[in-house]
DNA sequence: GGTGACCAACTAACCAGTTGGTTGCACATG
DNA sequence: CATGTGCAACCAACTGGTTAGTTGGTCACC
């Protein structure tokens, strides 16, 4: 019908990989979640572990840009990026998901790499740090970020305000 | 052959689960792992899901308390979490899988919680803090852990002092 | 004789990927 | 205007391999 099969396919296809990741779905699943048919599946993206990738690489962008990094106040971009996360637990999981049945497929993905080294200079330029300071105050961050967006408090606000703290001090 | 067979099926799952995850693993291969028979696999955990179940709840405790509680150092404490879990790295992998295909198995375990409730105690024996500051204080700490074994920097010794000084900002 | 173990084959379902035949639309060619 | 060619999509059935779980028969040891 409409001329975006492929759009739906990889929408309907995210939605599946996040619920039961890469061995856990099934093709036909996606196909019916798509309102699209199976061979359209195999002649847009090849494979299931094709497609797979492809929805890495479709989401990629909105993970890595849909919070603007900011240098200068790096609690409050700390804060934003967990928001994002608990509002989109469909993208963390698939992440998960990729790390443990596709590894170093993202890291090698120039969207990423260019991302973070980004983010690096702008490190550098705001607080004079060498290049592995940097690196290692942001892998700092961002590895909290992550461990209290998979385990966070039951009060939200309290977490979020926690988080802030908890990074303010890491920056000094 | 020997009497230890449930043993061996377990630890072969353990390895296969944690490299494959519950969906991707095999029964077959599992059998072939353990030098045991596919049949004694369902004679005594029934089927592949409950032997997923018995392999988290036997490495569970592993996973608790290899590392020994130290409320009065907690820096030093994260860092040999951080060291385990990276000598470790199937563990880590195995709960990862867990909590993405099994979510809220593990949680109430009771070795789990209470593991968890000593934890905070003694916290609050040693600090004063009341008890949600207890935990949201550990919570915040284990939390960087994962973080940082998800994605420790190249320099584990660096890392591993990055890890150390960030912690002891934390608890102040 | 009961128990724990082995081997091998089996079933019944499942699943990735394929094929053949059909419909409808867009756009050109005569 | 009519015809036809190609494309995107549909449906449905099929292939071939895989896989969880089962069964029946045998061996060895206590």
């Amino acid at each position: 019908m409409a001329a975006d099969t492929p759009r739906r396919i990889l929408d309907a296809a995210a939605d599946e990989f996040a619920e039961r990741g890469l061995a856990g779905a099934r093709v036909d699943r996606i196909a019916e979640r798509a309102g699209a048919n199976k061979q359209r599946i195999y002649a847009y993206f090849g494979s299931k572990d094709q497609l797979f990738d492809a929805v890495i690489e479709d989401r990629i962008e909105q993970l890595l840009d849909a919070v603007p990094f900011d240098a200068a106040d790096l609690p409050g971009y700390a804060v934003r990026i967990l928001d994002f996360n608990l509002a989109h637990p469909s993208l963390v999981r698939l992440l998960l998901w990729h790390n443990l049945e596709r590894p170093a497929v993202l890291a090698r993905l120039p969207q990423s790499v260019e991302s973070h080294a980004r983010k690096v200079a702008a490190l550098r330029a705001a607080r004079g740090d060498d290049e592995w300071a940097a690196d290692r105050l942001l892998g700092q961050v961002l590895g909290l970020v992550h461990g209290v967006t998979l385990a966070p408090g039951p009060d939200l606000d309290q977490t979020r305000a926690d988080l802030h703290r908890a990074v303010s001090l890491l920056v000094g």
